[in-house]
DNA sequence: TTGACAAGGTCTCATTTAGAGACCGATAAG
DNA sequence: CTTATCGGTCTCTAAATGAGACCTTGTCAA
């Protein structure tokens, strides 16, 4: 069975699961971590431990404030251990829990994904630009066979 | 080498590529994909292809805005193939293009994360209720040795 | 005849979320 | 005396999102 075909089977067993999203593990999950910092922040943890400033030196483009609540998330979700030391400032040491450590074999094959096909995707918004939208639209259009 | 070591590598690899992230595959692909809607609506169509208003029915709490949006993307991005039928009313019926497909495989890795670990997050939540945030404080705050 | 409804969106508006940047505290260096 | 450090928080603004009205053209029911 081909990754489709898994997929796509979980996929309809969620949906037989009724309609509440919030019991899906999947849907709660994927809210969590399915943001722009979350995954990034767990790819840059995987290199080692780092402080605070430093995640946001290797991860210029994240603000404070997103950087802060991002990490609390995920201390909360139990994927990131926050240690401050008593010094004065401060020094707040962050670093992958073994339940982080866990996440880095999915989230590897994200990224290694991301590389092999990155190539692809970019030669598809090349297309997309010369493409005015709507191309695909047949002559003549017929009447609906109403389904309902 | 386990995970962790390869993705820690990779990330170190990316920050030798100097400070801008868009010129980084991985970030350019975290920040389209790596929302709410984009990995549930992939996973959604490798059930099969499927029509805007059974998307709209099958994810109850998506926004028909967010869904022509992000579905947009998605076929902007050469995931998703959106295909019109000049019928009337019109019959539009998205599925997934083979670079679309390829892509089933890591999120297939992702969702059985999730459901493998799911119990575990959920202990870390409820762990993280009792403590009131910055339990783990010491005692005697003594001068940081200024490291700059 | 009038009304309602269908598909696949778009449009506007209100709410939510994210980003930019000031500020804080104590300390230490110049 | 001024400036900088660390790890944030606070406020203000800008951007993303959700809710829901509206559109077209045709079919079906009352």
């Amino acid at each position: 069975m081909d990754a489709r075909t898994a997929l796509g089977a979980k996929f309809s067993q969620w949906l037989s699961m009724g309609p509440d999203p919030s019991g899906c593990p999947v849907r709660n999950l994927l809210d969590r971590l399915g943001d722009r910092w979350s995954m990034l922040l767990l790819a840059a943890l995987a290199d080692g431990p780092k402080r605070f400033s430093v995640l946001a030196r290797v991860i210029p483009d994240i603000s404070k404030r997103m950087l802060s609540q991002t990490l609390r998330s995920l201390e909360g979700d139990g994927l990131v251990l926050r240690d401050v030391q008593p010094t004065v400032p401060p020094s707040v040491t962050y670093s992958l829990t073994p339940l982080g450590e866990s996440f880095t074999t999915p989230l590897l094959g994200l990224v290694t994904w991301a590389e092999a096909h990155f190539g692809l995707v970019q030669a598809a918004r090349a297309r997309a630009l010369t493409v005015p939208i709507g191309a695909n639209a047949h002559e003549t259009p017929t009447p609906v066979p109403s389904e309902l």
